[in-house]
DNA sequence: ATGAAAACCGCGTGATAATCGGTTTTGGGC
DNA sequence: GCCCAAAACCGATTATCACGCGGTTTTCAT
């Protein structure tokens, strides 16, 4: 569901019960509680429209993937922060020919985005 | 556990029972079957040494970690990697001032032993 | 052979999430 | 203002999984 909502948010609960992959069949009732227990989570922020309510992610999926790998990387670290780049890195590098590249441009976008500040 | 065998590897259930840091009070019974449960989960390896399993970790942290993020991007990726790599570079900017540097260096190095092979 | 040490088995517990049926609330149309 | 369909809300049920541990069986050094 957050993936779903992170290709297009504002959107409607029957809306995302119907964008649902009908693999999964799911009651109109369990995507509500779903979506519900996200919000609750801070995952979700939800609006009323209406008498229905318009759920949006709380987070880019930039962000949440920050949250989550803090939470692992949480669990592994035990005080410096090396291994768990060049944990990264390596992981990267398995992934895809390009990725290298791509994080150095990355890098490189970070730092200019610092000077400005 | 796995933190602590990682410091070091090769350790007897009694020797890990004794090095847990004494807050937790846990039965040795219960450190053997954690140890058993992540022998089962192929986290660790044992060999038979007297009557006594030696416990040493099937992955160093580096490659335990990746398992990990892999786990924990899978649920997140959409197709393209770029949002990744992006939220990574966001978090480790986010964790200390040195991290771009030292990833940079960790890619280079990356593509020297690339070159090699 | 034997007995202490260690492995193994499986139960009880607790936490969390998934799914859904039933009930209450809500708000737009008349 | 009143109705009633749509939607939210409320648990009950079930499933999954890890944890902690007591009891039993196996093992092996002597």
């Amino acid at each position: 569901m957050l993936r779903l909502l992170w290709e297009c948010p504002e959107q409607d609960v029957k809306t995302i019960f119907a964008a649902l992959p009908q693999g999964r069949s799911l009651s109109l009732n369990t995507v509500q509680s779903t979506l519900e227990r996200l919000f609750r989570k801070q995952l979700l922020q939800r609006e009323k429209r209406g008498r229905a309510y318009f759920y949006r992610p709380a987070l880019d999926r930039g962000e949440f993937l920050g949250k989550l790998l803090g939470g692992v990387i949480a669990k592994v670290h035990t005080g410096t922060l090396s291994p768990i780049l060049s944990g990264f890195v390596d992981f990267a590098d398995s992934i895809s020919d390009d990725s290298l590249s791509e994080l150095e441009q990355l890098i490189a976008a970070k730092r200019e985005q610092r000077e400005e500040s």
